[in-house]
DNA sequence: CCAATAGTTTAGCGAACGCTTAAGTATCAT
DNA sequence: ATGATACTTAAGCGTTCGCTAAACTATTGG
């Protein structure tokens, strides 16, 4: 049975982020481009889990690659980084507001220093 | 070769994040504290299957809660997001000062044409 | 040409996921 | 006390994930 939606663009790119190894691609691609045994090499996994680990990244769009003679040559792609990056911090701003106004209602009120701020 | 250790932090917030419905989870929560029963809801799943993603939001670390009588309030927890807002802030600074000097398609041409016995 | 290099694709395996149902527990309302 | 509420836990099921091995397709260098 098909249940939710799990293709779209936030769900590729968390879940690309979910891998240590995935992310330690970025992290090198972000040093500048590599070719997909210069990806595999700092881990110890064979070539072809890395080629499946960039169709990860490519479907996510955070990665985009070329193939030039028998190298494919991969690099960043920073929009799909960057929704990734805006959603969280449009979650932030909205609970950084909230948590700002609140702090002293929640239950460990009693246990700091606490100094009041304007009316609840 | 680099260790794979899996679970780690960035691992966990990432894969919390990679669900449409634990992300609605968050949504709402960034509205304000809320039951489980609040957060399953809007998204026609069981009670049992709220309580699960609830285990792995708790477990990243983004969402902590508290039981008062027979209901859990949920709360959002600003640290682990900020984590994972970080890491790919960090990552973003890295590529974005890289392609402000567009020297790779360069440095492509240089290695074609270029036939020298200079320095290795 | 031949062999090495660089990558691709497929099949299969064990583990992890997301979900449901079903059978619990604990608290609240009457 | 009895029933309703709000979870909680366990079992099971089908799917997806990350990986390897093996067979395959280009390219490149001598």
């Amino acid at each position: 049975m098909l249940s939710v939606a799990r293709n779209e663009p936030l769900d590729l790119v968390f879940q690309a982020l979910a891998d240590p190894v995935r992310r330690g691609m970025i992290e090198r691609l972000g040093r500048g481009p590599a070719s997909v045994s210069d990806l595999a090499r700092p881990f110890a996994i064979s070539l072809s889990a890395a080629v499946q680990h960039l169709a990860v990244l490519e479907a996510s769009g955070v990665v985009r690659s070329r193939k030039e003679g028998r190298v494919r040559t991969c690099r960043i792609e920073p929009k799909a980084l960057r929704l990734a990056e805006r959603w969280i911090a449009d979650r932030r701003s909205g609970w950084e507001r909230r948590l700002d106004r609140l702090g002293d209602v929640l239950g460990e009120a009693v246990s700091k220093g606490k100094r009041r701020r304007t009316t609840p």
